[in-house]
DNA sequence: AGGCTTGCACGTACGGCGTACGTGCGTCAA
DNA sequence: TTGACGCACGTACGCCGTACGTGCAAGCCT
């Protein structure tokens, strides 16, 4: 029964499947392997260590983005659909999120998604400087979003899933997150997302544009 | 010669330093133990685990953020004020900010900011449902400004400290990312931050405020 | 005063972790 | 045929979090 040789690749996608199913505190060498049938020192013939094996996660599960982008299309469509896409790693990889964006990439796999909105702002006319500064900008919001959306930064529901119960959140020192607990305990991501998104693009469409290039 | 007893406060205090000065993965229940001179299991006598004790140490972290708020200016600024009282954590923890912000918190110290920043807002005039996605879509740039900040979260300088080198970035395959390599390369992070800011801050004044009230 | 509870510092021990190192086997080049 | 090489694997070391038990000092009730 000869199975598939072992590879990088392989025990990547292994990786990922165990951080799905388990979450990431669950992953460990000696785990990928059980879960491989292989012994565990035979993953270091692929990867060099586990911090490098997590980078190979995290390249994989952001180059499976999917764009598709209009050259034709409104730079504010292009822009929109590409934020979108980036936060579709949120609903493919819910438990890998936090590993993609807490992770600082060298390889091509997170320059592709860079250089696509780089061109799409150059496209509708932002000078260097200005393509540089808002993409950040969309970067931070989506990343916090991101963030926000798996779980780990705070929806801010205060405790239970439940509306606010008065024994957590004292209503003379916290009134306004009191009055707004049933607002604040409840979070339509896909609304939440793209009110910002939408806010992000028109407030960048009114910003004056200076001449073209202006890279140096 | 009477040592000041063991505490909570004095454990979190600790693991902060440690944290400010070796980073987040020097923190072990051991090495906090010897820093503070007691025997590792004293210190399960204050706290119930390490997960806790992680979190003492982002609640101590945010509840430190100085807001020095004026009710009597425009709300333009108090919003101003406070996102960048909020950014002062990446300045006075710059170690610490990652686990600030990917803890899940429960407490009175995570509520705080919260109140503040929906005051503020109500108080310019949006109702309940504008002011939380407001204060969302605020969080969600602050903590994605943060994570670049503090090193997490690329700033998209492709490879060395200096301009990017042919050899790792292909012009060819990356155009637009190649010829804006030395915008890229560098990043003035405040000067980054408050055009952010501003821009958002732009976007939701011309947002149509709809009647007050309406938090049910 | 004497006994008892309670709080807290501490040591030992267990199971799990990442990984350095050595070993043996199959394949392929010379 | 023989040697080198690639790769799967076992063992072992030094970390980790923490369950559990022990002993001591202070405070309480009678």
């Amino acid at each position: 029964m000869p199975t598939e040789p072992l590879s990088r690749t392989r025990i990547v996608a292994a990786a990922i499947d165990l951080i799905e199913r388990e979450g990431a505190d669950a992953v460990s060498m000696r785990r990928i392997a059980a879960d491989l049938g292989v012994g565990v020192m035979s993953l270091y013939n692929h990867v060099p260590n586990k911090d490098a094996l997590l980078n190979g996660v995290a390249e994989a599960v952001l180059s499976q983005i999917e764009f598709t982008d209009d050259p034709d299309a409104h730079w504010t469509d292009r822009v929109r659909m590409q934020a979108r896409a980036f936060r579709q790693i949120a609903h493919g990889h819910p438990r890998s999120t936090m590993l993609v964006v807490s992770r600082q990439l060298h390889s091509n796999a997170g320059l592709l998604p860079v250089e696509r909105a780089l061109a799409t702002l150059r496209s509708a006319g932002f000078d260097g400087v200005d393509a540089v500064r808002v993409l950040r900008m969309f970067i931070a919001y989506i990343v916090g979003s991101l963030l926000r959306e798996v779980g780990v930064t705070p929806t801010f529901v205060p405790p239970r899933q439940h509306l606010v119960n008065p024994d957590d959140v004292d209503p003379t020192l916290f009134p306004e997150v009191n009055g707004l607990a049933p607002l604040l305990s409840s979070c339509d991501h896909d609304a939440d997302f793209d009110f910002g998104v939408e806010l992000l693009i028109q407030a960048i469409a009114v910003l004056p544009k200076r001449k073209r290039e202006g890279t140096r």
